[in-house]
DNA sequence: AGTTGAAGTTCCTTAAGGGAACCCCAAGTG
DNA sequence: CACTTGGGGTTCCCTTAAGGAACTTCAACT
């Protein structure tokens, strides 16, 4: 297929953050490396993907600076961690798990739960304002034009 | 081309969610409709997306309780509107905002800005733990299997 | 009766995902 | 030293999804 770089669209961080994790498989490899699963052949494994895709995929996602390809041997082995700006993307993740977790999980119940270090309770995450400190979801806000807004 | 279905993977949130918002263009489909952009010409004209796709979209949307299709107009005029679901959803639009703010939006500073209604100031959304309320991200948990786990 | 406009539908072309087979290279083994 | 092993890809072919333009439908308006 023959797919639109969303970032040329217009200015829009959510078209330019899918152009560095919006392709298929790329959020689930994220996830992958977040939590363990570095090298390719643990995440071929884990996921089933496809090993041509997920050469891609990996690719891409050092050059977007997302993870960082490191030799662990001697031998021509690599493995893939995350940078800074990588485990800043994971709390996207941390919002989709928690929205699946509530719209999706069903009776069985979440299939993971976070422990939160700074409390030590199984607990979710919550969206609240930078600056008050109340919640903070769509409803809650107006959107306005940026400086860096097109046109 | 021919794709995987996430969610048959695991029983994995993020997955399952990917089965939802995943495909191509829809987290923009959603972005749209709730800024307002809400019918089919409008949507179309403002993503420059293929009408094709677009109707898939949506048809998906609508299947999955994310969006409800309902007439303006006693000709065969149709809206689409976020329902609960899908308004809930928008906060991982709102973490993808603010990352790609900080990571994708360069010189010319964000896109858009968002006031929140609660104390009326521009300002930015913050992952933080539903128990004892201090920050939550990727560094400040430990997954573990939840009831729902598979195997 | 003819036009308009929103909301799709059809059809063809092109490119991306799936999957299996193959390759490369360093280390370990006999 | 030849041979095997295993991680990490690369190649190739097939299928299917995205792009895009043209066409359709249907109610209201002129």
């Amino acid at each position: 297929m023959q797919r639109t770089n969303f970032s040329e669209l217009a200015a829009c961080s959510i078209a330019r953050t899918l152009d560095v994790i919006g392709e298929p498989w790329s959020p689930l490899i994220l996830r992958d490396v977040w939590v363990g699963i570095s090298r390719f052949e643990q995440i071929q494994d884990d996921l089933g993907i496809s090993r041509k895709v997920l050469t891609e995929r990996l690719n891409h996602l050092v050059e977007q600076g997302i993870v960082e390809r490191r030799p662990y041997d001697r031998r021509p082995r690599y493995e893939y961690v995350l940078t800074e700006k990588g485990t800043e993307l994971v709390d996207m993740l941390m919002v989709m798990t928690r929205w699946g977790d509530k719209w999706l999980a069903g009776e069985a119940g979440p299939p993971v739960l976070y422990r939160h270090h700074a409390c030590g309770e199984i607990t979710t995450v919550d969206l609240r304002c930078t600056h008050c400190g109340e919640p903070m979801h769509a409803r809650d806000i107006d959107p306005l034009p940026g400086p860096g807004a097109a046109n």
